[in-house]
RNA sequence: GCCGGUGUAGCUCAGUGGUAGAGCAACGGUUUCGUAAACCGUAGGUCGUCGGUUCAAUCCCGACCACCGGCUCCA
């Protein structure tokens, strides 16, 4: 985007992303329900400046889920001011205001708005792109900066259908480096039915959050006070979920010619500063450990220095009148300014008297002798990637070794900041489903496709049919700036990933300016079941890191070559991926995936009856099934709901009949009882829906 | 990290300035029953943590921690 010719904010930081503005035309097309909400959010505005006069306005946009007003001003919101705050947007609506649409000029607009002190206003007038056309709308007593559209009028808003959600925060536009304003969430529906049925849907949505689910069926568990927040501990039945998924990859990767690796958690300083990930990503990373082993003498240099700098200064002071009585320096001063004399001098940017060069030169040698003692950093890996490279770099390759494709589901620690962590979703200690191909050039396109093969094959077995892949690629404007410098490399790869992804049909959209420095990447967003979106995937081409590990094949011409790089993990983390999963499937779990597969009920504890029911659980777990059973003398249809509850696959239900016939009653968990068969083929119907991964 | 909210038994929730209850789950008994809940009993909590106010704090105040909803960030 070209903003050199737009008037620039004065005061505060631009957008921080690149999000586009919408355009009029876009905005045209706002639908009744957007309309509405936009109109709502003027609604809430203008009673917000009945109650609190004083109130700076940002802007007020519709969203999916409702809409939203930022606010500047000394009351801080609560959810105690929503009744007032709604029974004001009620009678507004009952007063039935026009909003009503005025054409202003750049000036007109820009006196307006800094008559009234509304100084974010005024920054949003600066956002407006030469030649669009500048609206105001009004209703009532309210004016506002806005390209519409609206409802006709206030009336048109049910007062039945409007509902503050929650007050937050936010930086304006966006930018931390900008003051945080107060976001009123509400959302508007256009009538009290619609908004009754969405209040529903949300409290149905509270059942499936996969932070409800994990504590009802024992997946999961955080331990903030031992363990840390964003530190999950997986239980019993969620280690299921997690190796069945270790397990599909596995077979997945193995097929498709990957070799499986293990890497350490940990690794020095020279790996991340290698990478480039230090120091830029260093906040993102746990700080590190430090080994120092000359710890003692490291202490004893250090008392050393310290006098060395002092006799600097005592000998400093004793040629300068600066603690005379009567001196204008500071102590406080002069010890800033020795601090930058000193730095100068060891920098060799200034010359000591001749004085002193004694003093500099012992001062140099024990500094010196302090910088050789070798202090051993270690950084937990925020990455797979590096170790990686180090074990491409480990052996010798040729091309013929290529493409390699080393596999590993390594755990990263990531630092997150303490308000980002949630559930499953977001932790700080996570199971990448990592790989890394290396390859030569003319692979890239079969390895490229090959990978995204994978994501759908996957999006199958799971059912995942919304989804979108991101393609994010580089700026030619910012080569050598925010993205490395190989035009023909960018050019070239970026074609390439969009063959593939044309050639295969698959749903994407291009983010320009979004790319990775190292290559262009797709990632993969998805919507778990209660419309949660997130990013789940991640394939990322790299053709810089391996040169900065110095990773090199020798090509068939006996030349030493950088192999290109594909950094992907197709189900993300696997805590991510199962958090996911629980909210994608409610919990009920197909069979291969359930943690526990099959519960065998008898219908009550005669001998003969346990006898035969341990002859079947024995049976399925000898073929790897989890399965339990329930032998108690309680009723059965009390066992049932126990096994309903726990949300177990398949109950087997056994009685006398069942006994003296040589079978079993099949219930499959959410379905009922599906009908008695004989026991040899209940068992194989099991192991053949478990091999197939059936949904 | 920032803004707002919340924190009582394993879970869902009552409750009060005078050191706490219910249902479910758990445990012990009884119950022998054909597809979502049989009965009786027992046990379980320093009321998130630490300070302060008070004769007395789970309740009032403060700080911290964690979680929830957002912002920013991200797999």
């Amino acid at each position: 985007m070209n903003d050199e010719s737009q008037p620039q904010p004065a005061n505060f930081e631009a957008a921080k992303s690149d999000v586009q503005r919408k355009t009029l035309d876009q905005r045209e097309q706002m639908n009744e329900l957007m309309r509405l909400r936009h109109s709502c959010a003027h609604i809430l505005a203008t009673a917000v400046l009945r109650l609190w006069p004083d109130a700076r306005l940002d802007i007020g946009p519709p969203t999916d889920e409702g809409f939203y007003y930022d606010f500047d001003l000394t009351h801080r919101f609560t959810p105690d001011d929503f009744p007032k705050l709604e029974e004001a947007m009620r009678q507004i609506t009952k007063e039935n205001q026009v909003f009503e649409k005025s054409i202003k000029t750049q000036a007109e607009a820009l006196a307006y708005f800094e008559g009234k002190g509304q100084k974010f206003k005024v920054e949003r007038l600066a956002d407006i792109p030469e030649g669009e056309t500048i609206t105001f709308f009004q209703n009532g007593e309210f004016v506002d900066l806005c390209a519409g559209p609206h409802v006709m009028r206030t009336g048109n808003v049910k007062p039945g259908g409007i509902k503050l959600l929650r007050v937050a925060s936010a930086y304006f536009r966006g930018n931390e480096k900008n003051p945080q304003l107060q976001r009123l969430y509400g959302t508007a529906f256009k009538n009290k039915e619609e908004l009754d049925k969405w209040i529903l849907q949300q409290e149905e949505a509270k059942k499936r959050d996969h932070r409800k689910i994990g504590a009802e069926m024992g997946l999961f568990a955080f331990d903030a006070e031992y363990v840390g927040p964003g530190l999950a501990l997986w239980l019993p039945k969620g280690a299921v979920l997690v190796e069945e998924l270790e397990k599909l990859a596995k077979e997945t990767e193995f097929l498709a010619g990957y070799v499986r690796v293990k890497t350490p958690h940990l690794a020095k300083e020279k790996m991340y500063k290698t990478s480039g990930h230090l120091p830029y990503y260093a906040e993102s990373m746990f700080p590190p450990m430090e080994l120092d082993e000359f710890a003692a003498e490291r202490q004893v240099l250090r008392k050393q220095i310290a006098v060395a700098d002092h006799r600097i200064r005592e000998e400093f002071k004793s040629r300068h009148p600066i603690n005379e009585p009567g001196s204008s320096i500071s102590e406080k001063a002069f010890g800033n300014f020795m601090d930058e004399y000193i730095d100068e001098v060891m920098h060799g940017r200034v010359t000591p008297s001749p004085k002193d060069e004694a003093l500099f030169t012992e001062l140099r040698k024990l500094t010196t002798e302090e910088a050789r003692l070798p202090l051993d950093r270690y950084f937990l890996k925020a990455m797979n990637c590096p170790h990686h490279h180090r074990i491409f770099a480990a052996e010798p390759r040729s091309y013929r070794d290529l493409p390699l494709r080393l596999a590993e589901y390594g755990t990263n620690y990531r630092y997150e900041q303490s308000g980002e962590l949630f559930g499953l979703m977001r932790v700080r200690a996570m199971n990448m489903n990592d790989a890394h191909l290396y390859f030569t050039p003319e692979q890239f396109a079969d390895e490229f496709r090959a990978v995204n093969d994978m994501y759908l094959k996957y999006f199958k077995i799971f059912g995942i049919e919304k989804y979108v892949m991101r393609f994010s690629t580089h700026d030619p404007a910012r080569l050598g700036v925010k993205f490395v410098n190989e035009p023909e490399l960018w050019k070239q790869t970026e074609d390439m990933v969009r063959n593939v992804l044309i050639e295969s049909g698959i749903n994407y959209v291009e983010v320009p300016n979004e790319a990775a420095f190292y290559g262009p990447k797709i990632d993969v967003q998805v919507w778990s079941a209660i419309g949660r979106e997130f990013t789940i995937a991640t394939n990322q081409v790299d053709f810089a890191v391996p040169a900065r590990f110095g990773l090199v094949y020798k090509d068939r011409d006996n030349s030493l070559k950088t192999p290109l790089c594909i950094h992907r993990a197709p189900l993300g983390t696997h805590e991510r991926f199962i958090g996911f999963l629980i909210e994608h499937y409610a919990g009920n779990f197909p069979l291969w995936l359930a943690p526990e597969q099959v519960r065998v009920l008898t219908l009550n504890d005669d001998p003969a009856l346990v006898e035969y029911a341990k002859a079947i659980t024995a049976e399925l777990r000898a073929h790897f099934v989890r399965v339990e059973g329930d032998y108690s003398a309680d009723p059965v249809k009390a066992k049932i709901a126990d096994a309903e509850t726990a949300k177990v696959h398949t109950m087997l239900v056994v009685g006398q009949r069942d006994l003296e016939a040589g079978g079993v009653s099949v219930r499959l968990h959410g379905k009922g009882n599906v009908g008695a068969k004989p026991k040899d083929e209940a068992i194989a119907d099991i192991l053949a829906a478990i091999r197939e991964r059936r949904a």
